[in-house]
DNA sequence: CTGAAAGCGCTAACAA
DNA sequence: TTGTTAGCGCTTTCAG
């Protein structure tokens, strides 16, 4: 038992009888070592079981070939326990949007040599994953609201960040996101135009989400447009955006009207417009379990596009975000980065993807 | 511009007026150093824009707190082209079970304070995508059919490795797996005896998937114990297992009846036993296409439970895996290696996880 | 085409 | 509690 238990470039330089360089020339670029030779290296490495070790050449080199991805760990946790499903125990249907960013950009990554180290953000832990993910790699992408900005404002200092469907956050990221107050202003527009509805109302979360003000705007645009009251604010907010929260909304918007309990001071709304597809799912079981008909009695509308918006029944009116495609910009913007010799100081990036409708039974279409 | 562009603990160290290997301590074990130390230290680093950095932290401690998975790029080609979903490039429905483990692996990473380095095997390269991804973990698994058993049989000698939904492929490995016999097995014995079934047709993949193998076992098993001829051979095999190639064995399966084109020989089949979903699926169109009813005139059955398995009509009948368990195991057997302080000779392990039947309408259920 | 030598940034004993 | 001193395993000039 002489060799040590984790063969290095040492020990396959000395079985193979050359020099560490050579066995390192051999791994790094194969072409530049006499094929004599580098069979040598190839056997003897393979006889001692030698894997290259990963940290050793990231110090090194100082590259890792590793592109990173901080996310929210976004199982809604309702659907955990909730047994709306009509299996139970299938929980394909609540796969949220990151994991399709996470499939875009493993495979933007794959594409340029990279792999792809992925982190949630564990709710409690006042943890700095983002320490963990950012040493070990070359750049990486965080989605909105996963990293303290104050940490981020360190890190991009030192290596490429790009934001994800956020807002910029710190002014000199570059950031990919979607056409959020398009979207929804399309949508608005649609129930207040091709369904001729004139009630609506914004279930939004709380405001320091960028995405879902952005989308509150598009609404009230999609208002003023139509010659409708403009709100000032939403009819509702609600913290996490989860289903349970948003069947909670909807019983508070139908409490506003008397249908449930309470004194009703207003007309209940002939549309229900929620800022995510959760929150809208959670609604429609409180309206079937309301007898509210959906539409007929109120039009529902979600946003985003899960895989579980076109599972429910009635199945839901949504807009869908392209984020396989955000996974794979925010690829080449951390790359465009990482390959510039120059330090880099160019203009940061802000890429703005377009969304499309989905047009579903939720609204009257479909 | 006297600091070099990229601080180091020397930098932090100098600034704060410490050693360097209190600023380590700081990072690794806080409690270990007095707060008005922490405290200057934390404030050099904040001002310097310090990172640690992963590399040089896993090469000194020969550990990198991060897990990794390789896993198939099983986006099925036919996917990407063939508009079947209502929105055609509403690819939300295909993502298949390895986003469950991945899902799955990360999850339990996490909690265990590990991250994931993960890397899909890209089809053309006869890359060493294993390499990267090995030098940079402190342990990884494996889905089948993903590594050259040559690659794994080098590198599992020095990391831990789990093999997934596969054979353990090399017996020293840990693996997890699913019942697939048992699974298969039940689901035939419901074709036959619930639904008094007698002419069934299975449709393998090649004879090197275990997965496909050990399903096809199951269902031979359920035919002697109705008495039912037993097949030595699936009636027929593809070699991806992709849609495409379903669909292309129940053209097969219609021809050799005469259904289609060609004399018939036999008599039509009344249950068309797959052993994926995919396969599943592609056969449901060319049976439409055919004119040919199901569940009326034959009944079609899949294996896995993805999520398109749901979307599509008539529902696929199937046999739903555990993914997501998967991935939990997976990483508890990882971590009880590498926490085995010992060089660790214990037995390699097990596991099966239990599958559940999914009864829908293609087989004349739901 | 190959070798020698100097680090890369951090952790880990061991001292103090 | 904090500092000193060696490496960890590999890439990289720079020679030869």
């Amino acid at each position: 038992m002489g060799t040590p238990s984790t063969p290095t470039v040492y020990d396959v330089a000395e079985r193979a009888g050359v020099s560490i360089a050579t066995v390192s020339r051999v791994y790094r670029n194969p072409d530049s070592v006499r094929a004599t030779t580098r069979d040598k290296v190839l056997e003897a490495a393979r006889a001692l079981g030698y894997v290259p070790s990963g940290s050793a050449r990231g110090l090194a080199s100082r590259a890792t070939g590793v592109l990173g991805l901080c996310f929210p760990d976004y199982s809604d946790p309702d659907a955990e326990t909730e047994a709306l499903a009509a299996d139970a125990d299938d929980d394909h249907a609540f796969m949220l949007y990151s994991d399709q960013i996470i499939r875009g950009m493993e495979r933007a990554s794959r594409r340029h040599g990279y792999a792809l180290l992925i982190a949630a953000s564990l709710k409690g832990g006042p943890e700095s994953l983002v320490a963990k993910v950012a040493g070990r790699v070359d750049g990486f992408a965080v989605m909105a609201g996963t990293v303290p900005t104050d940490d981020l404002e360190v890190i991009s200092r030192r290596l490429p960040v790009v934001m994800l469907a956020g807002p910029r956050g710190i002014d000199h990221l570059d950031h990919v996101e979607v056409a959020n107050a398009d979207g929804q202003r399309e949508l608005t527009r649609h129930l207040i135009e091709d369904h001729g509805l004139r009630r609506l109302a914004f279930v939004s979360g709380p405001p320091n989400s960028p995405d879902a003000e952005a989308r509150f705007h598009g609404y009230a645009e999609a208002c003023r447009a139509a010659g409708l009251p403009v709100p000032a604010e939403p009819d509702v907010r609600t913290v996490m955006m989860t289903q349970a929260e948003g069947a909670q909304a909807a019983e508070e918007l139908l409490a506003r009207t008397g249908t449930v309990a309470g004194a009703g001071t207003h007309e209940r709304p002939e549309a229900m417009v929620f800022a995510n597809d959760q929150m809208a799912v959670g609604a429609l079981h409180t309206l079937e379990r309301s007898g509210v008909r959906v539409p007929q009695d109120v039009a529902v509308t979600g946003f985003d596009g899960i895989p579980l918006s076109r599972l429910v029944r009635p199945t839901l009116t949504t807009v869908r975000q392209p984020m396989r495609d955000m996974g794979e910009r925010a690829v080449e913007l951390l790359l465009r980065r990482i390959d510039a010799t120059e330090p880099g100081h160019e203009e940061p990036q802000s890429v703005v993807l377009p969304v499309t409708l989905a047009y579903r039974q939720s609204c009257g279409c479909g």
